[in-house]
DNA sequence: AGGCCTATTGATTTCGAAAATCCGGCATGT
DNA sequence: ACATGCCGGATTTTCGAAATCAATAGGCCT
């Protein structure tokens, strides 16, 4: 059976991958997001238990406890006694989402840009290398397309920008700039795989800007600079929504 | 046995109260977050589901349902595979609810000081007087002691600090507003009934004067007030707990 | 005697089935 | 013809047991 053979890769892959242990709801809750943040579920859809315990090889528990996640992170919704469906999206919730992590992140960067010491600069500049260097490789090769190459991108993308307020020395500022981050993603990736606007926009400069400023402790020029890149980013993507007339229930 | 009164009680009271469902879940999370913020469960004493299950006459999937959800509220923590306990309180993770909080509300009351009609208007007059009624109900009547009238407190003051931000168009900013207050009702409960601090602080003036200040429109001055409001009522908690020596994991 | 390995214990996690609930369509009556 | 009430199918929610895993105490070897 399916169950035995997941249950196997459980015990082997995930306790190998990390030292210790990886329970099922949480694999659930990594497989789901990453299907819903992609696309895999269309936006409104419902999610049939039944049907996501054939897709996954999971039982109803680790299931359950994955979609109560998920739907406190904004991603799935669920109606009293009528199961789980994804969030719907719409081009308010993703301006919602964008100026609510607009005012989480830059008080975090203003924090982390007063107590950030050298280790700090260091990760900052290193994965801004990191990035950097992922977006030139992108850029030689094909326009676009790689799957891969894209979420590598998203993973550089994030390590940056989770950089830049590692140091703001708030457990609650980073957890909610990482929700919000994987919350504003679903909007992204489509955006992004539809058409690479690398037009009139020149991304890496963005962040080279805000790193520099960041660096600098020139908290207030790196907090506007940081507004306008989450703002230009929303604008296109709301251009990209409206011509493709998403946000169908 | 325990297990039908509940059911009966959900049933009945329950549905009468809310028009439609109420899962057994629902009911589960309500209880625990109670239980957890009235001190009833000790910070960091573990959560057996065994215990649980007698305590509350439920079985395992809606306790662990609402252990989750409480768990991205961050009432309760959870070790890999070794169970549930409640999250362990600090000093410094006090403050740090405190100031996001602070973030957050004052933000949402900007904007709803912004957009606020005269609906909004309404309900904060309104939501004021509940509150300074039951205060002064409290004051005429004998120091402190009842716990039906705390809790009518907090509610009437919860209901007060919803109504002022309530027109910031957030859903956000309002369920993070929403969080963070259960999160620092956990400090403010313990504080409060240990003694009454009346002493060099006029709570119903503080409140008049935010209020005062958001109706006339006046933004700056009202954060200004809301911040101050709560850092006054923070210090006091931290000054109770280091009198106390709490934090006992 | 001290340290390591093993078996037992206690708890959590997971599973599959049963109970309760809801939605859609159909018959019935006005 | 329209509204109302009822029944069957489908889905969620809940339950209790089985499997799994970490912790501990005891025995054995060095």
């Amino acid at each position: 059976m399916r169950t035995e053979d997941v249950t196997k890769a459980k015990s082997g892959a995930a306790a190998a991958a990390q030292g210790g242990a990886e329970t099922l709801a949480e694999v659930a809750y990594r497989r789901l997001r990453d299907d819903i943040v992609q696309n895999v579920f269309s936006p409104g859809q419902p999610l049939r238990l039944e049907l996501l315990k054939q897709r996954y090889g999971l039982s109803f528990s680790p299931l359950r406890e994955a979609l109560n996640r998920l739907q406190t992170e904004r991603l799935v919704v669920t109606a009293a006694l009528r199961g789980f469906s994804v969030a719907p999206v719409s081009v308010e919730e993703m301006w919602d989402a964008t100026e609510t992590r607009i005012l989480i992140e830059c008080e975090a960067l203003r924090r982390s840009i007063q107590h950030g010491d050298d280790d700090w600069e260091a990760t900052v500049v290193s994965t801004f290398h990191a990035l950097d260097l992922q977006v030139r490789r992108m850029e030689q090769r094909a326009g676009d397309g790689g799957d891969d190459d894209i979420s590598a991108l998203e993973s550089r993308h994030k390590d940056f920008h989770r950089a830049l307020i590692a140091s703001c020395r708030s457990r609650r500022l980073i957890a909610l700039a990482d929700q919000l981050y994987t919350e504003t993603q679903r909007y992204r990736l489509p955006a992004l795989s539809g058409k690479n606007p690398a037009t009139s926009r020149n991304i890496p400069r963005e962040h080279r800007e805000i790193m520099d400023a960041s660096l600098a402790r020139r908290a207030d020029e790196a907090a506007g600079l940081l507004a306008a890149h989450y703002r230009k980013t929303s604008e296109l993507i709301e251009a990209s929504m409206s011509r493709s007339g998403a946000a169908v229930a």
